[in-house]
Parts: C-alpha cells; structure tokens; sequence
DNA sequence: TGGGGTTAT
DNA sequence: ATAACCC
C-alpha cells in the first residue's frame, strides 16, 4: 500500500472530506401540539386540527383511536367520535413557533435548513469535531451512545465514525432537552451521515424519541421502504414515471441501467435518484435563514364573481402587509395566484405577478393601511389579466404572494452592503430586522 | 386534500 | 410562469 492512498484513506475517514454527522429534528404532530400549549384542556384527548373539511394533523391519543393526517373530517368523526377538534387555517402562531425551534437550533449550530414548519436538518459535523478534540484523554470508553441505535447494531469504538455519530446522537438528544425545557415540545431525531439517511433513521422510533443509523446499516434502512415513493426527492409524478419504467421498490432503482432513466428523466434527475436509492446524498444542509417568501391563500368552494374575489383577495392582503411590515425586508414582487375549478387537471394553478412600485415599497414599512388600496389595485389588474370577468368563472382558490424580498443590509457572499436614503422615521413595527431603518431605493 | 414553503427549468 | 419537490 502506498503512503498517498493511506494518508488519503484517513482524510476520508476523518470527515474532512466527505463523512458527515447530520441530524434531522421531526417534531411530533406539530400543529396539535401547539393547540394543547395553547389551550391545556385540551391535553389528554383526541386531538384534530381541521382546515376546510380536512383534519390535517392530529395528537396521538387521535390515532391510536384510527384518525390518520390528511383525513375527511366526517371520516374522522366517524371512526373517533369523541374527536375534539380546533380551526387551524390561521397558521400565524404555528409559524411563529417553528421559527422558535430553528433558531433554538441554531444556536447549537449556525446551520440549519428548514423544511416545512416542524422539520429542521442541521449539520453537527464541525461540534461532534471539537467535542472530540476536548476530549480529556481519549478516554473513548466513557462514552455512550443516546437514544436507538438502528437495527440495534453494536457500536464499535474503535470505528472513528461509530464515535462521530455516537457524539451526533448525544447533541441531538441535548436538541430534543432544549426544546422541551424552552419550548415545551417534543419531537424525533435522526442521526446519520447525510440528510437522505437523517430524515429516513429519525421516524424508525416514533412519538418523541431519537434513533442514530451506523454506516453498516444504511442498506438495510433504504430496503426497509416498501416503495420508491418514500423516498425523499421522488415525489408523485416521479414515481409514476418510474412506474411505467417498471421500477417499484428501492431494488429495482438501483439495478435499472442509468442509461434508461436518464432517457427517461433526464441526466440530471436520473443521476440524483439513483444516487439516493444506494442511501447516497451529498446535498448540503443549507442554511434556510429568513423566509424567501411570504403568502397567504384561502381555498373556496366557489369564487364567481369579481366582487368576491376582491373582498377575498383585500382579506389575504390585509395579514400579508402585517407580516410584511414585522419582518422589516420590503418585497419588490407581488403575485397572485388562482386555482380554477376543473375536475381534472390535478392541482394546477396558474399566476401572475409583477413589481411593485418603489413608492408603494416604502409605505408597507409605515404600519398604516396606505398601501392597502393601490396594492389591491394591482391586484385586481393581474386579477383581470387570468380571469375574462365578463365570462362566467369558478375559482376554487386565491392566493396573495410577496417575494423577492430585499433587506436594508443585505449579506452576500461576504460583501455588505448599506442602503441608506435621506427621509426616515421610526416606524410601528419592530421586526427582528427592522430596528433604525432607513428608507432605500434601490434598483428594481 | 390545506396552507403553507423551496428550487429548477 | 410553471412544474416539481417538501411538510
């Protein structure tokens, strides 16, 4: 063996270029969660949170007795009738909440990626790094793994990645402590080398538990999955797709000729899948920061008429400019988006959108309404550029979107820079990233 | 199927 | 602007 290949052998096993220590924090049915904090009655029954006639998420006391998430709320009744159920369309709290949890994380590490409301990846490789280094003698022995070990696999501490994930999962296991103490919620952990692995090993174990996947044990973890739908990154069409190809299960994806899916997919979507179907993920955890978007939207039985849709639309845009406002970054694009009623078509929408006017900018920081009536203007206007008013129409859903969002100091690779205009004032708002600012234009 | 989000094309 | 993905 020559030195080079040896010297490289331990670069790779000591992660510097390629072993990761990632986590993946689940919370447990977050938005009934957040309704018992809200209202401790509540704790101990069956709990549904409904939006429109679907309970989308509920307690465990609700599923032991068969109510299952996305579930018809007559459905839901009827399978568990002493269901207690709460309105959960407003999602105001259950956002501010989730950010909560992000930055509790963040704490802990500076990188953590969001993914939706109650899920965060965070990449622990450089704090299990200095753990070890502060390690009193290299005294390996003391230490002992928190939590599940996948497929009860034995930890061998001579295996410089058992040690790293060992670490990993008593980081998590602090994660999870934090967030009860500070926040009073629980939730799942997954400990593994890549976010693909972290996310599949942190739902093994499930209300409120931790479980960490050793390297020996990724085949087997990717096997377990019963088809290839389950498999992050393949989403509905894609499985269908597959599907016609014949590929059903993890097996077939990883023996199909690649040559095959990327004539069916196209290089680069072939290329990602079948890396994940071997448990291969080398997708950075990236750091989600501040919101790049914020909307609301309202699904209808009916919208018909342009008056509805105005009042509708003045309603989304109303709690739009008040997120908008305590945030502190202004949007230079609004958009509106609208679903028309069509049997089939599954899902499709359609939008528009536009810049907003810099002098429209300025007033959604001042906390009054002045914006409301001209942004409803523009509103209507691309309203009318989708929808002929003057023919009959059936909407079955709006959506207000602000976006492209432009702070005052914006960090960008490494460089700052300061926006600054003459006419300022304090304002009512006191968003985290609204303190003393000032007035900017700035090219749109 | 709700009421959100993200990135890629 | 849409389509795909995630929750």
């Amino acid at each position: 063996m020559s030195v080079g290949s040896a010297v490289h052998d331990r670069v790779v096993a000591a992660g510097s270029s390629s072993s990761r220590v990632i986590v993946h924090v689940d919370l447990d049915c977050f938005y009934a969660q957040v309704e018992m904090i809200s209202n401790p009655e509540l704790k101990g029954k069956p709990l549904g949170v409904q939006q429109k006639f679907l309970v989308v998420t509920c307690n465990y006391e609700a599923r032991e007795l068969g109510v299952k998430k996305l579930m018809n709320v007559r459905d839901a009744k009827e399978k568990c009738p002493q269901l207690v159920l709460v309105n959960g369309e407003d999602l105001t709290r259950y956002r501010e909440i989730s950010y909560k949890v992000t930055e509790l994380l963040e704490e802990f590490s500076p990188v953590v990626e969001r993914l939706g409301f109650d899920e965060n990846f965070v990449d622990l490789t450089e704090m299990v790094e200095k753990r070890l280094q502060q390690l009193p003698s290299d005294d390996l022995s003391a230490l002992t793994v928190s939590g599940h070990v996948y497929n009860d696999q034995s930890i061998n501490l001579h295996d410089v990645l058992h040690i790293r994930l060992l670490v990993g999962s008593q980081i998590a296991a602090e994660m999870r402590e934090a967030m009860y103490n500070q926040l009073g919620l629980t939730g799942c952990a997954g400990v593994a080398s890549n976010k693909l692995l972290a996310k599949l090993v942190s739902g093994i174990f499930k209300p409120n538990q931790q479980t960490v996947l050793l390297p020996e044990s990724s085949q087997d973890l990717i096997h377990s999955l019963k088809h290839i739908k389950e498999m992050p990154g393949i989403g509905y069409k894609t499985a269908k797709r597959l599907e016609a190809l014949g590929i059903s299960n993890v097996h077939d994806l990883q023996t199909v000729s690649s040559k095959i899916l990327e004539k069916e997919l196209g290089i680069p979507i072939a290329q990602r899948i079948q890396k994940l179907s071997f448990g291969e993920d080398n997708s950075p955890v990236t750091p989600s920061g501040p919101p790049q978007s914020f909307s609301e939207e309202e699904s209808l039985k009916k919208c018909s008429s342009e008056v509805e849709a105005k009042s509708k639309i003045q309603e989304l845009l109303a709690s739009l400019l008040n997120r908008v406002c305590q945030d502190g970054r202004k949007p230079h694009t609004i958009r509106l988006t609208i679903r028309r009623y069509s049997s089939e078509k599954y899902c499709s929408r359609e939008s528009r959108q536009c810049s907003i006017p810099s002098h429209l900018i300025q007033k959604l920081r001042t906390g009054s309404y002045d914006a409301m009536t001209p942004m409803v203007d523009i509103l209507m206007k691309l309203f009318r550029s989708m929808v002929n008013v003057k023919m009959p129409f059936h909407l079955t859903l709006l959506s207000v979107c602000f976006c492209n969002l432009k702070s005052l100091t914006t960090t960008k690779k490494g460089t700052i820079d300061y926006y600054l205009t003459p006419s300022s004032s304090t304002t009512s708002c006191s968003g985290k990233h609204s303190f003393k600012m000032k007035d900017t234009h700035m090219e749109d």
